[in-house]
DNA sequence: GTCTATACGAAGATAGAC
DNA sequence: GTCTATCTTCGTATAGAC
């Protein structure tokens, strides 16, 4: 059995964490070793193919951390509250930094030109949040082909507001592109009953 | 009066290309030269403050081009179609560079943290394209609160599915995102008057 | 496994000739 | 204005000692 919490870890942590910030370009590897501890001479033993190696690691990190957190939220079978769920950790992500930090999966999705293999683990972190989130509103009773524009639509417009919120450093957007979310959701769960008579 | 394809404009030109494609720290002024065919011994003579200027001006500049492509867009007063308009343009960017090329305003978000000013321009740019959206919308009937959330979340979710595509190279959240906005806006400018007696 | 030292290249920025 | 040459810094990656 491993601890999860060895120098390898904590330099993939340290990795995603770096990312969400400064981007991947912006990302050294000395910044990965001051903010972890690790020791300089670990890198290549660790990663041996580098730079390349530790981003698609700290990638598919930063995946399935959000993955697990929409899972969780999920369990109750109510969309709206996960949405409200995974909204409330973007925004507590920026104001703990000030909106410094955003995504590091969309960081790899934008400089991941150079290495392919950052760019599919985003792409595989899209799909899977878009995954749980669609089947979610299928078990609430939404047909497959809407349940995925919804919940494209959702992941799109979290990561699209979380950049608009860092760029104006305001939690704004987020909070609008919420309001709307979950008023869309709410009526694509809820089969549209014309008004009844009354009691 | 000056010619808009002169040696400076094209170098910004170049810059906002290039960034779209390997994001700021990815884009070097040797890769900015050899793209616009400027020569190396001016870029300080047009940029004195240097690559953050450049950075600067290009952000301003794709900011532009959006906003005048998205008020053409916009004349005709139809808020769905400005939509199709605005979505096809993005799409267009995306195939024509099988995938590589996304929004250069995103990228000076995210990469923006070492210079403020290229971050506060693509604030502006972002602002700027919900101002236009939200206005049309509130010519249309909406009220301006609701205007300005469903302004918001198309840029957001528009932004957000342009990366959702270049990570899954594909369209397809483009089109998800699309139709789930077109529908949207059509509820938002149709009064939800209930069904007359007929005729 | 981890260390120090260093190779090697590329980046931004500057200086001085023309 | 534009050129070439160069300075300085910093990046990844490697080599060899411990």
């Amino acid at each position: 059995m491993r601890v999860i919490t060895d120098a390898r870890d904590q330099m993939i942590r340290s990795a995603a964490t770096l990312i969400r910030e400064r981007g991947v370009e912006g990302t050294s590897f000395s910044d990965v070793l001051a903010h972890s501890g690790a020791p300089r001479g670990s890198i290549y033993h660790h990663f041996p193919r580098g730079k390349a190696q530790l981003v698609e690691e700290a990638t598919r990190y930063a995946g399935e951390v959000v993955a697990k957190g929409l899972a969780r939220a999920l369990d109750g079978d109510d969309p709206g509250a996960a949405l409200r769920a995974f909204i409330a950790t973007w925004e507590a992500v920026l104001r703990g930094s000030d909106f410094e930090a955003g995504c590091s999966v969309v960081a790899a999705t934008l400089e991941g030109d150079r290495s392919p293999a950052a760019r599919e683990q985003a792409a595989a972190a899209f799909a899977r949040w878009e995954e749980l989130y669609a089947g979610a509103l299928q078990r609430r009773g939404v047909v497959t082909d809407r349940a995925r524009s919804l919940a494209t639509l959702a992941v799109a417009a979290i990561e699209g507001a979380v950049v608009l919120a860092r760029a104006q450093r305001s939690a704004e957007p987020l909070r609008r592109v919420a309001r709307e979310l979950e008023e869309l959701t709410l009526t694509a769960v809820t089969p549209t009953t014309p008004p009844s008579g009354g009691p």
